[in-house]
Order: C-alpha cells, then sequence, then structure tokens
DNA sequence: ATATTTTTTTAGATTTGTCTAAAAATTAAT
DNA sequence: ATTAATTTTTAGACAAATCTAAAAAAATAT
C-alpha cells in the first residue's frame, strides 16, 4: 500500500507522540505537524477507515499494528537518510532533519534496502537514535545522548553528535574526547545545564546543547 | 521560488519536448505527462502567471528564461540522482528513471550542491545525458549513444549503460568491449536495429535496445 | 469556400488537504 | 451540581490538481 506523503507525515508523528503517552490527543498532534486540530481530525478519520488508527472520538486515538508497521518503515527512512547526509554528504547533524523530512517520503523498497546496504546497515542516526531494520526491529541502543543520563553516573564517551570546529573546540575546552569518562553530578532544570566531572579537572558545567551532543555509554 | 511537484513535472517535460521542437503543443505535453490536455491548460495558466512560460491560447507555448531555468535545476538534480544511485547504489541503469523522478523534488539547494561533490561533479548522467553545473551550464558531451550516431561513422567504445550479465554477455558474443572500435554500416528504420562492423568480424546486427546501451566517442 | 476533423479551451464536478467559526463533548472549577 | 474552561468535532468554505463533457478555434480535406 501506499500513503501520501501528509498521510506519511500524520502517521509518523503519532508514532513519536505514542513514545511518550499511550494514547495521543489531537491538540499535541496538531501542534507537532504544525497545523490546526480540525485538520488533524480530518485526517484521524481517513486513516481509521485504512485501518491504521483505532481511534474513537473524543477518546484520543493510538496506531493500529498495521499503522505501526508503516510509521517504523518511514522512521527507517527518515534515519537511514539523515545518517547519509551527515556522514556521505558532510552535512552537520543539525541540519539534515529538515531535509530527510522530504527523503522519508521516497518510498521504494529496493532503494532503501540498497541505501542501507551502502551506509553499512547502521545502527543509529547522527542524533544517537537506533534505525530500525528492514522488518521493523530497532536495535538496542546502548550510546544515548548525555541530556539523558541520570545524575551521579559515569559514562564513557562514545561520539559526539556535531562535528563542526565550533563544538570540538570547546570540547577540547573541557577535556572531552571519544572515550573520556565523565561522572554526571547534577542536572539544572533552569537551562537545562549539567555539571560534569572529567577525569581528574575540577568540575564544570555543559550547557544542554552541548549535552545533547555528546553521546555515551551506559552500562 | 519554491514550485510544487507537480509544476516541476510539467516544467521539466516542458523543457525536455522543447529540445525538439521549439514550440509545444498541449496534446504532446498531455501524453508525455500521462494526463488530459484540459489539465494541461489548467497548468499552463498557473505557469503563465508564476512568469515561468510564454504562452498564447491556442499558439503553443514555451518556457520563458526563467522557466528554463528552474528546468535546468530539475534535469540537474534527476541526473545527478541518477548517477548516484547507479554508481554508489548499484542500481541497473534503468531502473533509476522512476526512483530519480521523486528524488528531483526534493530542493534543497546545499544538498544538492554537496551531492554534486560527493560524486565529483559527474558529467553525465547513467544514459550519456549532460549534467548541467550549479550555473546552468550544460557540459558538452563528446560520449553520445549508438543509437544516435549516424551511418557509415566509425566510433569507439566509452562506456556501456547497463552493467548487469545479460548485456554483458551478448556484449561478448558481439566482441564489444570498451576501447573497440566499431562502423556503423545501416540502420533499419523497423525495429531500431543497426548492422556493425565490429574489427575484423563479420557485419552483425544490434537491437535498438542495444545500441542505446553502447555509448561512444564521436570525432 | 464550406465542411470535416483535430486540437485546445472552458465549464463544471471531484478528490485531497487545509482552514475558520460554531457546536458538542469532556474536563476542571466553584 | 452547576458553571466555566478546554478539547474535540462538525459544518461549510477554499486552493491545488485532476477529470469528463461540451464549446470554440485552428487545421485539413473536399
Ligand atoms: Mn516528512
Ligand atoms: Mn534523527
Ligand atoms: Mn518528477
Ligand atoms: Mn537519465
Amino acid at each position: 500500500m501506499n500513503f501520501s506523503i501528509a498521510e506519511e507525515n500524520y502517521i509518523k508523528n503519532i508514532y513519536h507522540l505514542q513514545q511518550q503517552s499511550e494514547l495521543v490527543n489531537t491538540n499535541s498532534l496538531a501542534y507537532e505537524l504544525q497545523t490546526k486540530p480540525a485538520s488533524v481530525t480530518d485526517m484521524l478519520k481517513k486513516l481509521q477507515v485504512k485501518n491504521l488508527l483505532d481511534y474513537e472520538k473524543y477518546k484520543g486515538f493510538r496506531l493500529s499494528s498495521k499503522g505501526n508497521k508503516v510509521a517504523i518503515n518511514i522512521v527507517r527512512r527518515h534515519r537511514l537518510w539523515e545518517f547519509f547526509l551527515v556522514t556521505k554528504l558532510g552535512f552537520e547533524w543539525d541540519k539534515v532533519h529538515a531535509i530527510a523530512e522530504e527523503l522519508e517520503h521516497v518510498s521504494n523498497q529496493e532503494l532503501i534496502q540498497k541505501l542501507d546496504r551502502f551506509l553499512n546497515h547502521p545502527q543509529t542516526d547522527p542524533h544517537g537514535d537506533p534505525i530500525p531494520d528492514g522488518n521493523g526491529k530497532m536495535p538496542v541502543i546502548h550510546q544515548l545522548s548525555m541530556a539523558d543520563v541520570v545524575e551521579k553516573k559515569k559514562v564513557i564517551v562514545s561520539s559526539v553528535g556535531n562535528q563542526s570546529p565550533a563544538i570540538l573546540e570547546l570540547l577540547n575546552h573541557y577535556h572531552i574526547n571519544i572515550g573520556t569518562e565523565i561522572k554526571i553530578n547534577q542536572r539544572f532544570s533552569f537551562d537545562g545545564s549539567i555539571e560534569i566531572k572529567v577525569g581528574k579537572y575540577a568540575a564544570c558545567i555543559i550547557s544542554e546543547l552541548v549535552a545533547k551532543n555528546i553521546f555515551v555509554y551506559h552500562d
């Protein structure tokens, strides 16, 4: 079955919202898609008719198992293209989302299968998110963003999302490299900054933006 | 300026039809786009309003200079993606057109510029067609398909569009390789087949399909 | 020159996806 | 338990892109 770009964008965003809460509501999906609640309701009906959605008026909605499969396939395409854009074309990690948002809708099975092989079956996209395989299976990722690590944990830097000279300069200043051990001391909710301790250096604070771009191994 | 997928498909196909005849007519464009003449007329008006088209009712139409620039840009994207699909992803030359037909509409300047660099600024697509540069300049191509060579001409094989074992087996049988000198004896209009003479072997006939896939240097 | 055929355009309808404004249902507050 | 606020849905309109059927213009044939 083939879906329109609009349908695919709805499906994918429902999928993402479901990662946070079992049932999705009209307003949050409208916000996510930058559209109006009335438009969402219209589309929900169409998706329900196509058996992609479990939906009861006024009661919220969730993807059906069929809808879930479709969603994971779109996510797969999106993340593979993001990986391609960063590793092959040399894009910065923060510039690829908008482009992948378009590329994900080129839905040719063989294209994605060949792209996956060309990229050597990557496990995570440039933001550290897992790339589902052709059967929809998500790889278990041990790597995660430092912005998501709990306090008091010791971690080891596995990769850096942003390859720009600007962040590399900053990481150098913090004495952070691939393999560096970092202890998360405390997270400040005001701006999402985190106090960390790197090796034997004095504790210091990194911004939320920096934390998001440092990926670490977790035990 | 940004154009819809439908608009881009119209613009590109008008461009291609113009290569054969200065003025384009409604029916042939409708045929090319697999749509109805009435739909074409509708779109022509829209393109005229956007200054992409010189159009007078009942008198045929052609792209404006602005429309031409847009068209060449779409052609550039299409051919770069085709080149990518064949050389990087390992597609057969005859499978890439439909996919490039979709990819060409992902219109991000930086994406195309980086793709071009990644591919090492290719001059021709897998079908031997020239790839315009970022300024719309078409490279002068000395290579052309044997299906386009005039009779009595001697040529040298430069490349083969189709890399499949099936055609390679056949070319082997004809004693044709890269660098082989071929004389075009006669073209038969019934099926587009061509009688050729390869080296000192007896003259033989190749099908139009084979001829289209043999690219040659021309003096 | 008139009639016939072909090409092109118009008129009006349809599908998809969107919107605003108003109504209905649900949830929260008094 | 009413009232008020929020959320969701409906009703009706609109733009883009398409279609069919009919009218108009141009090209061709007699
Ligand atoms: Mn998208
Ligand atoms: Mn991502
Ligand atoms: Mn296209
Ligand atoms: Mn081509």
